[in-house]
DNA sequence: CACTGGAAAATGCCGC
DNA sequence: GCGGCATTTTCCAGTG
């Protein structure tokens, strides 16, 4: 079989795979719509909900680079013990 | 009970479903960008594989466009005269 | 004269122009409703008569991605040999 | 001449001057993006740019609203004088 | 007059 | 780090 054939199926294949995901995507992208949907028939205003999710993922966010920062202290401590800073002497 | 602690609860609910279901979704997007990057490993160019997936998505996006046209169209037979108007003589 | 000054001329010249043209966008905007009206004054249905836009400039668009695309293939064997990979064997 | 081909040629002539309009509009769209791609070129930040010319229409828009409240009283007032309002003895 | 769907604006993201 | 692309969000007109 020649190359161009070969990468013609790995693109075919990749393609597919691509597109399988994007579909599975939208669906949950789909099913999201409607829970605001659903919110919204429940009388809660959509935008501030929407406000309430973003702030909650930053604070997330936060809170796991807070964690990346403890972890870079507690490895610079060498694994043994302590919390107080070492200052190198 | 009172509706204000009512109305808390189905915050709560609505706000963890639309969290797991962001969760889900970027999880995908995730995927989608592995294999991507398993293409470009491949020695295929990401530019134009993105390319033919949007363009793929656009010629079924068409597609359905047309379909509703045509919906459009036959209603507008269907109901009455409508769509090819007279021109009032 | 100052440096903030001057960049304070600049600014308010920037803002007038950027007003200027929005005035001019919605200006045109208010003259496409005016047609869409005078279509339906005419007996035409404009739920059709937009879908038959959104058509055509799909369509358009279309065209011009292809032509993207065209262009990326050429750029892609102009390159070195790329978008159709060797397998390394 | 047929109703159904003056209608074709009526529509005709009406998507031409929907697709002329919104060509234009394109194009002053262009050219609000030529002018903060210039103002950023300049050291300017295009998001607090924008916030501005954001407050101003909101500004305007008010502005424009209390004239025509203005206009209201002044209209109930009689055609006659007077901005105290008259409270009916 | 509220709701839906579609256009436009704004933001975020990814690759170079 | 920036320009371009995709996504998201907001806005608004049309409709029942």
């Amino acid at each position: 079989m020649t190359d161009t054939s070969v990468a013609a199926g790995q693109l075919r294949s990749l393609i597919e795979r691509i597109e399988r995901l994007e579909e599975e995507k939208k669906a949950i992208a789909d099913d999201i719509k409607d829970v605001y949907g659903e919110a919204k028939a429940n009388g809660f205003d959509t935008k501030v909900l929407r406000q309430v999710v973003r702030i909650r993922k930053q604070d997330q966010a936060e809170r796991q680079e807070q964690e990346a920062l403890l972890d870079l202290y507690l490895g610079a401590l060498g694994g043994a013990a302590a919390s107080a800073p070492d200052d190198g002497v």
